[in-house]
Order: C-alpha cells, then sequence, then structure tokens
DNA sequence: GATATAATTATCCCGTTGGATAATTATAAT
DNA sequence: ATTATAATTATCCAACGGGATAATTATATC
C-alpha cells in the first residue's frame, strides 16, 4: 500500500521522488525567501520563517547560501530573471507604432499589476540603495532587451512620420514604468491621502488606457497632420 | 566665567535654556527618528540609536511615543505635514495654463530631489501597505489643497481652450508623482540595469524638462490649432 | 555490501533590541 | 522653603534571530 503508493509516485517523475535533491531544495528555499522577503524587507525578513515554510531545516539555508544577504541577492537574481522571461513574450516588431506603444504600456501596467510582490522586491532593494543589485555579477550582466524594442518601435514610427524624433528609448522606458510601478507601489499611501481608488478593478482598467494615452501622447508626432486614434471619454 | 556664559546663553533663548522641555525633547527625538527610519526602515530602525543620537535616554523614545510603531506615525504626521507646507509655497494662481503646469511639474520634482528621506518614508509606509498612515486620525485630517490648486488651473486652462476638458487633478497630481518619485525612489536599480544616468546634475536637469514636457503634451488641448510652446532639443 | 560524499537535522549560542521597573531630580506652584 | 508633578536616568530583562558546531543519514560509486 504505502510501498504502491511510492512506486506511483516515483512513476510520475522520472528521478525517484528523492528526498535529498539539491536542486528542489534551492529551488523551494528562493520561492519561500522570495515572499518572504517581498513580504517582510530585508531586516524584517525571518530565515527561521523561511526555513519553515519551506520545510526545510535553517541550517540549509545558510548552507545553499551563505548569509541572509546571499539569499536575498539570490532572489533578486531569481526575480529579474522571471521578468526578463516575461518581456521575450512581449512582440511588439508586428504591430503599427501606435498600437506597439499602447502594447507596450498595457504589458508593463500588467505585469506590475500582476506581481506586486516583485514591485515590494524592488522597492525594497532600493530602500538598500541597489546594493545587491550592484554586487551581482550575475544581475550586471544580465541584459534587458525590453530597450532595444522599444528603440526599434521608435525608429520605425519616426520612419513613418507617426512618432516625433529624438526620443530616447531609456528615458521612455523609464516614464513608463514610473507610471505603472507607481500604481502599485505607492497605492497605500496616496489612497489614503487623496481618497483615490486605485485598486477596484475599475480603477485599474482606467488607469492602464490613461497611461498608454499619456505615453501615445507624448512620443506621437503633432508636426503637420498628426492623424491619431488617440481620443476617449 | 561658567555664569557669565550661562548667562548669555540664557539671554540668547527668552525662556531660560530648560534641560527639561517637553517640546523641544519630543521634537529632537522626532527629527532624529525621521532620519533612522528613511534611512533603515520600521524593522530596521534601532530605538537605542535613536537614543544616542538625539541624547536623551532610550526610555524618553517610550515615555513620549509608548512603542516604535506610534513614533513611527508621529514621524509619518511630522513628514506629510511638512511637505503641506511646502506646497503652499506653489502659487499657481498668477500663471497662465502652460506655465501653471510647468511649474508645478517642476516644483514637484524639485521637492522630490531635494527631500529624498522624505521618498524613502513614503516608500517604507507603502511597504507597511500604509498602515499607519490609515490609523492616524491626524493624517486622515490633514487634507492636500494641491489638488484644488491643480483643478482649478486645468479648470482656467479649459476655460482658455488650451488645455483639453476631462482630465481628472488626482490622476494628473498621479502621474506627475509617479514621475518625480520614481526618480529618487527607483534610481538604484534603474540606473543598475539600464546603465542610465539619474544622478548627476545634467541628467536630473533634463529629466526636469522632460516631465514637464511630458506633463503639458498630456493636457494640451491638440483639437483645432493649439499653439504650444512644447520644443526642446 | 562497504565506503565516501554530501545533503540534512538537532542543538546551541550570543549579540541585539524593544520595552519594563523603579529611582531620581529639575521645575512650577504654594 | 516645601511640596507635588513630571521629565529624565540608570538598570535590567526576556524574546528574537542570525549563524555556528557537530552529528546523522541518504545516495552514488566501487
Amino acid at each position: 500500500m504505502t510501498t504502491k503508493e511510492k512506486r506511483a509516485a516515483e512513476d510520475t517523475k522520472q528521478p525517484p521522488v528523492r528526498r535529498r535533491d539539491k536542486e528542489r531544495t534551492r529551488r523551494e528555499i528562493l520561492e519561500i525567501a522570495f515572499a518572504e522577503f517581498a513580504e517582510n524587507g530585508l531586516a524584517g525578513g525571518n530565515t527561521d520563517a523561511i526555513a519553515a515554510r519551506a520545510n526545510v531545516t535553517k541550517r540549509l539555508i545558510f548552507y545553499y547560501f551563505n548569509t541572509k544577504e546571499e539569499l536575498f541577492t539570490a532572489v533578486l537574481e531569481m526575480a529579474y530573471a522571471k521578468m526578463r522571461i516575461a518581456e521575450q513574450d512581449l512582440h511588439l516588431e508586428a504591430l503599427e507604432p501606435e498600437a506597439a506603444i499602447r502594447r507596450l504600456a498595457e504589458f508593463t501596467f500588467d505585469f506590475d499589476q500582476a506581481n506586486p510582490e516583485y514591485v515590494r522586491l524592488v522597492t525594497i532593494e532600493n530602500i538598500h540603495r541597489g546594493r545587491h543589485i550592484r554586487a551581482s555579477k550575475k544581475l550586471k550582466e544580465m541584459t534587458r532587451p525590453i530597450v532595444s524594442q522599444i528603440a526599434a518601435v521608435l525608429d520605425r514610427g519616426v520612419g513613418a512620420g507617426v512618432i516625433r524624433p529624438g526620443i530616447d528609448p531609456v528615458e521612455l522606458h523609464m516614464s513608463l514604468n514610473a507610471l505603472c510601478f507607481f500604481s502599485v507601489a505607492n497605492r497605500h499611501t496616496f489612497e489614503a491621502q487623496f481618497a483615490a481608488d486605485m485598486s477596484s478593478q475599475k480603477a485599474k482598467a482606467q488607469r492602464r488606457v490613461e497611461i498608454a494615452d499619456l505615453l501615445w501622447r507624448y512620443v506621437r508626432n503633432d508636426q503637420g497632420a498628426a492623424k491619431s486614434a488617440a481620443s476617449k471619454s
């Protein structure tokens, strides 16, 4: 019976369910640590809690990651890698310039909304003045192809005469990120101060198009006859 | 000699230099606590350190503020009050709509740049999901007249036909804050990822006009002949 | 089946830190 | 001057938490 179940489980996964699995253990610790740090920050993040939630002894954390700081760095590396992968689903090449810009804006907005823990983690790293991201060789080598994607869209748009020349893709990316990031990161204080709604589905949907609009109005060429689709409520 | 100096000191301040001064002690603790929390966060902020830097016994902190959390809340209240006061120097009434919008943008940008500790504190409060700002009666009652100032500018601009109708002043304030806040709050990770410069005087000056531009392009009326001064490098 | 290796556990440790207890003393009111 | 009040200090404490030591055991290799 027990043996039967065991065998069944073993059949599912090719390498028989090993109690000792370096990769799996590492990954599970990382996953839990991500949640823990995103929730409570670096100082607030508790290694005892991580160990408990990951079903490992605390010692294992230090066995694999040496110190809490290094664990945090590893978490950051994982988070950024995931984001990088997500950005690859973003295909702007096939779209008209305006559609591409709007797609870009909505994609970024959706990503931040869907991954508040990521937003929190980045925020926390900034509180620490980016010292982990700066110290991580892996993170420094990790390129973010999204900027070249943006650059390509801008170039195409300028060529077609619908986007004005001289826009720096990094600056554009920064503006977009600022707008989307803020909607998640600063939600609580902003809502409290201005009795604004940034949490309901309706408010988010509105904000989403608002940001796309903002971005498009910023890049579009208004010299001569700018035939734009930017009209809404 | 000593008496002389003492007397001199007493002459300077009307109420003779009191060793026991409720108000002064409270204020000094708050000031140091502000720096400490902005630097190290709520969990990372150390009451021993605050006591030492403020030249008081730790007990005094709890005597006046009961708990660390309440001290943090008091710090928040002070910070927001200061910001509110700063906003009163912003006189948009006398300016043409476009000038007013640009002034607003630059003022906000400058404030965040000049007060990174404030930016950090707000960030930290958001990491804690705004639970202190929400719990503070004082903060809930503290209005932020800046929104009505913005609303007034928008109204005037719409009346003059230079600003398009339908813009929500709170949304505009949010967008502007997002852009300015990000430039300070997310500087470290953004610089690390995109090898961008957000710290040099030159980069800041550029970003400042860029944001003003962005905002103006967003609100200006482009129906009919929009005579705008929005041209730059 | 014996052995070596490395993944994992059980336990302990000690510096840190919010906060509590109780004594002290400057100041204002009488 | 005396007294009452309240601001301030001196000490202590117990829980927490990062990390270290050493023992254990599953697994791969021979």
